[in-house]
DNA sequence: ATAATCAAACTGACTGATCAGTCATTTTGC
DNA sequence: GCAAAATGACTGATCAGTCAGTTTGATTAT
C-alpha cells in the first residue's frame, strides 16, 4: 500500500516530466517537425517509456494542451470573478489572457500555430479542449449580459462582443509572437481596452 | 516564335491547373496529411510533371497563397479607395474580405490553418506573402490616419486601430470555418462594424 | 547483514509504412 | 524523325509505434 502510494507518485511525477519535455520540443520544433524520441531526450528517458505513459504522439500533445487550457480557464474564472464591474472585467478578461500567455510562451505557442489548424482541419480532437477554449468567451459573455440587463451596458448581442474582446486579445497576442510586423507594447492593450470598452458603453 | 508563345500559354494554363487542384486538396486535407501525388492527380497529372512547374510541395503551396493573396489585396484596395468616409472604409474592409472568403473557402481554409503556424514556426517563406499579409492593414491604417487628422474620429493610434479592425474580421471568418462555438450570421457582421466604428468615433 | 528472487519499469534497436523528389523511359505533336 | 513534355516506378530518408531483452529495487530467505 505503501509502496503502490509512492509508485503512484513518482509515475504522475514522471507523466508531468513527458508533458513539460513535450510542451519545450513542441513550441520550438511545431508538431509535425517534433519527432517522439526528441520528447523522450528532453524528458531524459527511452522512447518506449514514453509509450507506456501515453499512447500516441498525438495524446501526449493533446495533454500537454489540456493541463494547461485548464489552468487558463481557472485563472480567467478567478479574475473575471473579482471584476465589480463589466469594465473591470473585460479589462482582466484581456490581461490575465496576456499575461499567462506572456509567462507559458511554450504553450502559446502550441496552441496558436498547431490545434488551431488542427481544429479547422475539422479533426475531432479533445472535447474537454473545445469546451475549454469556448467557456472563457462563455463566461466573459455571462458578465456581459448581466450588465446589459441591469442598464450599465449597450443591450445589444452580449455573446458577440464577449467574442469581439476574444478575437482583439488573440490579435494581441500572436503579434507579440510573430517574427514580423509591429510588436504589441503594454500602451497598446490598454489603448485596445479603451476601444472596447467605448464599443460597449450605454 | 509563334510555337514558343503558345507553349507558354498552355505552360501557364498548366501552372494555374496545378495550383487550382493544389488549393482544393490542401484545403481539404491540410499541408502535412497532403501527399504530393493527391495534388498531381487532382490536377490530371502526373506527379513528375509537377515538379516540372514547381521544384517543391513547399513552393506549391506558397504559390497557391500567393495568387490569392495578391487578389485580395487588389480588391481590398479597390474597396478601401472607392469609400467616401472612415466609416465605409471600415465597413468595406471588413464585407470584402468576408465575402472574399466566402467565396474562396479553399484559400481561407489553408491560409488560416497552416501558413499563420508556419509564420510563427519563424520559418522564413515568403516575402511577398509577408508584405501581403501586412498590406491589408496598412492601408486601412493609413485611410485612418488621414481621417484622424482631418478630425473626423478619434486621433488615437490609427494603425493599432486597424488591427484590432482587422483582428475582428479574422474572428468572424474563422468562428464561420470552424465546425463548433457559434456561427456567424451576416447580422453580426453589421453588429461587429458598428461597434467598431463606435469605439473610434470622435 | 547479505543474497536470492521476481515483477514492474525501462530501454532502444527494429519494423513497416509513408512520401518527397528523381530519372530512365515513353508519349506527343511539330 | 526528333526534341520537348510527360510519366510513374524507384530510392533514400524519415518516423510512429513495438517488443525482446535489461535494469531496478522491493521483498523474502538464509
Amino acid at each position: 500500500m505503501g509502496i503502490s502510494l509512492r509508485r503512484k507518485e513518482t509515475s504522475e511525477r514522471r507523466r508531468d516530466t513527458i508533458l513539460h519535455a513535450a510542451r519545450t520540443v513542441f513550441a520550438r520544433k511545431g508538431y509535425a517537425a517534433t519527432v517522439v524520441e526528441d520528447i523522450a531526450e528532453e524528458a531524459g528517458i527511452g522512447k518506449g517509456t514514453l509509450y507506456l505513459y501515453f499512447p500516441s504522439k498525438e495524446q501526449v500533445y493533446l495533454a500537454a494542451l489540456l493541463e494547461d487550457a485548464r489552468t487558463l480557464d481557472a485563472e480567467s474564472r478567478g479574475a473575471l470573478a473579482e471584476a465589480p464591474s463589466w469594465r473591470d472585467a473585460l479589462r482582466r478578461y484581456v490581461e490575465v489572457r496576456l499575461s499567462y500567455f506572456e509567462a507559458h510562451e511554450d504553450f502559446l505557442r502550441i496552441y496558436m500555430t498547431e490545434f488551431r489548424g488542427m481544429c479547422m482541419q475539422g479533426r475531432p480532437l479533445s472535447a474537454e479542449l473545445y469546451r475549454l477554449a469556448q467557456d472563457g468567451e462563455a463566461l466573459l459573455a455571462q458578465r456581459f449580459a448581466a450588465a446589459a440587463a441591469r442598464g450599465e451596458m449597450r443591450a445589444a448581442d452580449p455573446e458577440l462582443a464577449a467574442l469581439m474582446v476574444s478575437d482583439v486579445t488573440r490579435g494581441l497576442i500572436e503579434r507579440r509572437l510573430r517574427g514580423w510586423g509591429r510588436p504589441v507594447s503594454a500602451g497598446d492593450t490598454a489603448f485596445a481596452v479603451d476601444m472596447l470598452c467605448r464599443a460597449l458603453e450605454r
